[in-house]
DNA sequence: ATACTATTTGGTAGTTTAGCCAAATACTTT
DNA sequence: AAAGTATTTGGCTAAACTACCAAATAGTAT
């Protein structure tokens, strides 16, 4: 592996690591029906605000969404769709991993 | 987030976790041209065996690569092509950070 | 200015992860 | 069966991550 391939990937895997939570792939999946302020996120996900809060700033980090402040509310949205085809993926494994449980108990 | 829900974004998210690491994201990279055995990866990694075998059983676990044993080689393979559009995925927020890098520099 | 609401930040304890070495396992060749 | 090669597993330490609480910050309303 090169260095600059190195840093190819490091810069993949740094927005690969800020999807791989289930709380932040639930606020996306949120996100990509329209933005949402973080206080509704919170309702929705059910933890602490503080916890939302820091789920969002490294979402944010890695340039998968962008906010804006309106009065007291902070708005979240997602900055490009091409992360559904990140759902795909994963659905796409899912998939196939079922379909080899079934395949076993034959 | 209903435990079903949950439950869904957990398992998508062991699936984003295992990608989440450059030299995953490398091999994944490598073997979308084609299996390869073991010690092609490691050379091409340059790392530990052990590490870089480590690495396999963690993609192997999430369901992404499947491998079978030809005398003393060990082959790896992507199970499903569907992981590429995770690359996508990825490429297209790169290309919307660096988008807005340039922005912010006028 | 004060009180109030929404959000972020700092600190901390517990958990998970990464990478190396050494040792175990599996297969092949002599 | 002994020696050699390829791969996996166990053990360990250092670093990274998560969730909560408490405190700070920012904006609004009285």
């Amino acid at each position: 592996m090169t260095p600059k391939q190195q840093a190819l990937f490091e810069a993949r895997a740094n927005i690969a690591k800020a999807l791989a939570h289930p709380t932040r792939l639930f606020i996306v999946d949120m996100l990509s029906k329209g933005e949402r302020c973080v206080c509704e996120l919170r309702e929705a996900v059910g933890a602490d605000v503080s916890t939302v809060s820091k789920h969002l700033s490294v979402l944010k980090k890695a340039g998968i969404l962008e906010d804006d402040k309106r009065g007291l509310q902070v708005y979240y949205r997602l900055r490009c769709s091409c992360v559904l085809s990140f759902f795909n993926c994963l659905e796409g494994v899912l998939r196939e991993n079922a379909k080899k449980q079934l395949a076993l108990m034959e």
